[in-house]
DNA sequence: TATTGACCTTCACGTCGCGTCAACCGCGAG
DNA sequence: CTCGCGGTTGACGCGACGTGAAGGTCAATA
């Protein structure tokens, strides 16, 4: 028989984890006084503890230790939630190995920018989104302009108001140049929408791809100066040794008045893929 | 503006977080309607929203974000905040990756057996101690367990008792004869305790080295059914692919009297390396 | 004997980043 | 006029304990 303070030296546990451990039942001590209180152990219990323990080595949660010491579940059902252990593990590993890449290219940034540049720019899964959209190729930037209100007024018509997404724009053009800009224009639609596709119409109904990893920034300032953001993305890039992998899309979070274009709140996103896979 | 519900879809952030970053003084909202406490957001504030993700990705504490985001460090002082940042990854990235390693072990372990062996057997550092001891050659068993006696009436003679610590036995022999057991027998002293050393007595001071790895499991039988418990160690260290790495110590945590033998509580430690390191 | 100092007890709060109710209120639509 | 939605505040929960505070016991010492 120890007393916690014998044991806790002994079993080298801090005696306030013995007691928390007696407190949700994980492991009594033999016996207590009833007067004072007093927890005494066993040196069986050592070796008891020592099993909870090396489970809680192995990442198990203290509940599930307490089913597995009392249970004592056979070897198969050990090994199935050894093997669920495994993935969270895995998974774990792979968050922190993400992590610790993502520390390291700030750290090279800012000691080759002098600053962390790319501050803004977030990295996130897009999911698949239906939309609805028309494809064209323009010669300028006030066309493209103009057919973003031309593609509104032609969905307000297919799609009751109310269920109407967001205005989405995708570059479909392989290189930049100003006088032909190659691009989709479409409205996103809410799932369980129903658009009444005008048989003769411009507009398609699409399903837009999902993207596993995408580049995001936000632009608030108007679209002559989006530069400044994709040059954020670009440097960003640079960092992380990741390169482009599609089309980009602007989306427009608030879509302005046609008029007041630096209203405007839009994301946008590039895909994005490591180099070298 | 916007109101909390349409920035939280924008941000792709919960409504819930948002109002806690404003609680916690992280992100609050640029107006707050004095009547209905309605949050309302600006376009700008997602540029600073997305900054706080970003830093959290990195995995600084909200407090620490909350200090970078108002104090704006130099790049400098980010670059150390990164650094430290990358240690605490980097520690986590080894703890994740040991917790992995300790699992697979356990599941070939279980294929292997049809059990999961081991399971009393834990892993951790050992510290340096101070023994005064005595070394020797002994023909038998017996005379081990005499010289246990005999080890501990010198040493009482030259350490106060109180300031007594545990008896080691270590076991120096690269071989087992059980008619030529090279033992030490010792006993630990505390820190700041200071012992009387005999000149022309046989005990000698030493310091025990530290042992970053040890692999420890507790005995409460009798010391003839020692043998139960280093095979638990030897299937250990087969199924984790490690290897003893010098010679293995028993510290008996509770000291029976000379012919209460059933009764020690002894402490088997094996100094053990990954093989191939 | 009185007093340490070392232990022990229970109770309760802090950690971290929110998720999840619960109760309540204001606003627009049918 | 009522319904539901979206907003508010507040409180509790998680996981595995750490860290006190307030008060009782124990053995040893002055």
């Amino acid at each position: 028989m120890f007393k916690i303070g014998d044991f806790s030296r002994i079993a080298r546990v801090s005696a306030r984890q013995l007691r928390f451990y007696d407190e949700i039942g994980l492991l009594k001590p033999a016996q207590a006084d009833p007067f004072t209180g007093y927890r005494f152990y066993t040196a069986a219990q050592l070796a008891q503890l020592n099993r909870i323990l090396v489970l809680k080595e192995l990442g198990f949660p203290l509940e599930e230790i307490g089913r597995i010491v009392n249970d004592n579940p056979s070897a198969s059902d050990l090994r199935a939630m050894l093997l669920l252990r495994r993935n969270d593990a895995e998974r774990a590993l792979a968050a922190e190995t993400a992590r610790l890449r993502l520390i390291e290219t700030r750290i090279r940034q800012i000691e080759g920018d002098g600053q962390m540049s790319g501050e803004d720019v977030i990295v996130r899964a897009e999911p698949a989104r239906r939309v609805l959209s028309l494809r064209r190729v323009l010669p300028s930037f006030a066309a493209a302009l103009a057919t973003v209100g031309e593609t509104h007024a032609l969905v307000r018509r297919c799609v009751p108001s109310g269920e109407l997404g967001t205005l989405v724009v995708i570059a479909h053009a392989q290189e930049f140049e100003s006088d032909r800009l190659d691009a989709e224009f479409g409205f996103t639609l809410p799932d369980g929408c129903r658009a009444k596709l005008d048989p003769k119409g411009e507009l398609t109904l699409r399903e837009l791809e999902p993207v596993p990893r995408m580049a995001v920034a936000v632009r608030i300032e108007l679209p002559e100066e989006a530069h400044l953001c994709t040059a954020q993305i670009g440097r960003y890039l640079a960092a992380s040794g990741e390169e482009l992998a599609g089309p980009s899309r602007e989306y427009f979070l608030r879509l302005p008045a046609a008029d007041r274009m630096q209203d405007a709140v839009v994301e946008m996103q590039f895909p994005i893929r490591r180099i070298e896979p």
